[in-house]
DNA sequence: ATCGGTACCTGCACGC
DNA sequence: TGCGTGCAGGTACCGA
């Protein structure tokens, strides 16, 4: 039996999902924002009439993803800068709810924030906050030579390693323990010790892990959905996460669940060796 | 610089 | 039925 929901392990906005979002509401640039509107001072880094005075006349440049945040390109090289924490939401029209945290309002349509946990941020800044810049590489462009580079200096657990944003920028929980399995990785693998061989594995999992899961349109557990509200479909493809007790879809053996950086960590005992 | 731990926050399932 | 408790995990921040 393959479980495809549990409300209790709820997914979170990863690289694929951010992808996603931000393809979604691409149609969205060349559009000026009329005004601004924000409710929760929480989700905020700034002042919240600032941020609206920043905001207010500008146009929509372009739209891209940096890790996992979503940045707005806007006119005189300012930026609107969304990170979608756990449970954020960046979605085109619809009504504002109990979560509505910030609107932006368009000359057609409106850009709406939605975030029940209040885990994510939007900022308005001149060029790319520090915070973006300091990111490390994109995880689907970086060499694997510069992947094993930066590797080498690394002694935490691997998969501490691979969510850790200044290593690579975008992995986080449910594709660090999906990489760590299609390479074959037991997570408590110390980053520095892994032989070449295997670096090279890792690296390739990664790359295809988020390929697929971006092709699905994300991982939808119970609260992602992209900007029009549809949810992705890698969820499907999951082959340890959340499938503590299921049998391992190479050997059979039991998912098993410990804990690592204080994360759920989900693997193959037998098929990811340390 | 790197590492491990903690705080933040809400909605749920669960048990009594 | 209803309420308290534990759990989920992004980033920021702390001390070592």
């Amino acid at each position: 039996m393959v479980t495809i929901s549990c409300s209790k392990c709820r997914n979170v906005p990863e690289l694929p999902e951010v992808e996603t979002v931000v393809r979604s509401i691409a149609r969205i640039v060349g559009r000026r924002i009329v005004s601004a509107e924000f409710t929760c001072a929480r989700i905020l880094r700034g002042d919240p009439d600032q941020m609206s005075a920043m905001l207010a006349g500008r146009r929509i440049r372009a739209i891209r993803r940096r890790g996992k945040f979503i940045v707005i390109e806007l006119d005189a090289g300012h930026c609107l800068v969304v990170h979608l924490g756990m449970t954020g939401k960046l979605l085109l029209g619809g009504t504002p709810g109990r979560h509505t945290h910030a609107i932006v309002n368009l000359d057609r349509g409106v850009l709406r924030y939605e975030d029940p946990r209040q885990f994510g941020k939007i900022e308005v800044s001149r060029g790319l906050p520090a915070r973006v810049e300091k990111l490390g590489p994109e995880p689907l462009e970086i060499t694997l030579a510069e992947f094993a580079a930066r590797l080498k200096g690394r002694k935490a657990r691997i998969k501490s390693v691979l969510l850790d944003q200044h290593f690579v920028g975008g992995v986080g929980n449910i594709y660090a323990d999906e990489a760590l399995f299609r390479a074959g990785i037991h997570p408590l693998a110390i980053g520095a010790r892994l032989r070449l061989e295997r670096v090279k594995r890792l690296h390739h999992a990664i790359v295809e892990v988020l390929t697929q899961a971006i092709e699905k349109g994300g991982s939808s557990i119970s609260d992602y959905v992209d900007a029009e509200g549809r949810r992705g479909f890698f969820q499907f493809e999951h082959r340890v996460y959340q499938r503590t007790g299921e049998p391992c879809v190479n050997c059979g053996a039991p998912i098993r669940r410990t804990l690592v950086a204080q994360r759920g960590t989900h693997y193959c005992a037998k098929c990811q060796r340390r």
